[in-house]
DNA sequence: CATTTCGTTCAGTTGTTATTGAACAAACTA
DNA sequence: TAGTTTGTTCAATAACAACTGAACGAAATG
C-alpha cells in the first residue's frame, strides 16, 4: 500500500467519523469520502470490497445518500452493475437539508409561542428570541449556499 | 393542569427532540427547554421532579450544558441547593460550538489535502472544494453570531 | 454524634441504531 | 433450462449511548 492509498484510506475514515457526528451512518460517510476522493464512477461491488462491508450496508447507505441528493446512480449500456458518483452539487444539498431542519425547529418553537396567551409577554419574548436564533442560522446557511453557487455560475 | 402547563410541557418535549436530533441527550434538551420557558433560577431537585427523571440524569446533563456554556450554576447564601439558569447568551454559545466543530472538520480535510503530492491536482481540487464547503458554513454561522450579538449591543 | 440532604459517580439496564448475512427476485449467461 | 450475478429486504446481532438507581463523600442539621 503506497502513500496515496494511506492518505485515501485515512481520509475515508475521517469522513466516516464526521458523518457519524452529524447523525449519518459511518458507512454512508465512508462511501461519500471515497466518491469525493476518487471523483469518478464506482460500481456497487467495488464499494463493498473497497470499504470491506456487506452489500446490505452499501445498499442502505447508498439509499440514504441518494435521498439526500448527495450521490447519483448511473448505469452503463450493456453493463449490469450500477455505478455511483457524487451528485452535481452535494454541498449545496447538504446545506439545504440543514436549512430544512433548522426551519422546522423554528416553526416548532413559533407554534408554542403562538399557543401562549398575550399576557405572557416575558415567556413570549424568550421563545421569540429562541426562534430568532434559528432564523439567524437559516440566513447564515442561505448565504453559505449563495457563496457556493455563485463561485461557479459565471 | 391548565393551558399554560400543557403548552409548557409540550414545548419542553419538543426541545428534547430537537436536542436529540442534534446529538445531545434528550434530557439535556428538556432541561434547556424548561429553563428557556421559565426564565428564572430553578434548583436541582426541582429539575428532577418536574422532568420526572433521576438525579443522576440531571447531574450529567447539566454538566453537558455547562460545558457548552448554555447554563450557569448558582448558589444562594444560606441555601444549600444549587440553582441553574440560562447563560447570558446561550444561542451565541451554541453557534460558537457549531463553528468549532465545523472548523475541525475543515482542518481534517485540509490535512488530507496537504498530505497529497502536488501532481494529484484533481484530487486536491476536490478536497479543496470540500474544505471550502466547511469554510462557507463557518462564515455563515459567523454572520449569524454577529446578527445575534448586534441586536442587543446598542 | 447520628441523621438528613445534596450532588456525583458508576455499574448495570434499557433502548436505539448500525451492520451483517441469508433469502429473495430480477436479469443475465451458458 | 439451470446456474450466476446483481441489488434489495429483513431478521438477528452487535455496538453504542442514554438513563436509572444504589452507593458514596461532603456538608449541613439536630
Amino acid at each position: 500500500m503506497n502513500d496515496l492509498d494511506v492518505t485515501r484510506d485515512d481520509f475515508i475514515e475521517k469522513i466516516g467519523l464526521i458523518a457519524q457526528a452529524e447523525g449519518l451512518p459511518r458507512i454512508a460517510g465512508r462511501i461519500f469520502g471515497l466518491l469525493v476522493f476518487e471523483g469518478r464512477l464506482i460500481n456497487f461491488s467495488d464499494l463493498a470490497t473497497r470499504l470491506q462491508v456487506s452489500r446490505g450496508s452499501i445498499s442502505s447507505s447508498i439509499r440514504l445518500l441518494e435521498e439526500r441528493g448527495l450521490v447519483k446512480r448511473t448505469t452503463r449500456p450493456g453493463e449490469r452493475q450500477e455505478y455511483f458518483q457524487l451528485a452535481a452539487d452535494p454541498y449545496v444539498s447538504l446545506l439545504e437539508g440543514a436549512r430544512r431542519r433548522t426551519r422546522r425547529a423554528r416553526d416548532d418553537i413559533r407554534d408554542s409561542l403562538n399557543a401562549l396567551p398575550e399576557n405572557q409577554a416575558d415567556i413570549r419574548k424568550r421563545l421569540g428570541a429562541y426562534a430568532e436564533f434559528y432564523d439567524a442560522i437559516d440566513d447564515g446557511l442561505a448565504s453559505a449556499v449563495s457563496r457556493l453557487t455563485s463561485r461557479k455560475d459565471p
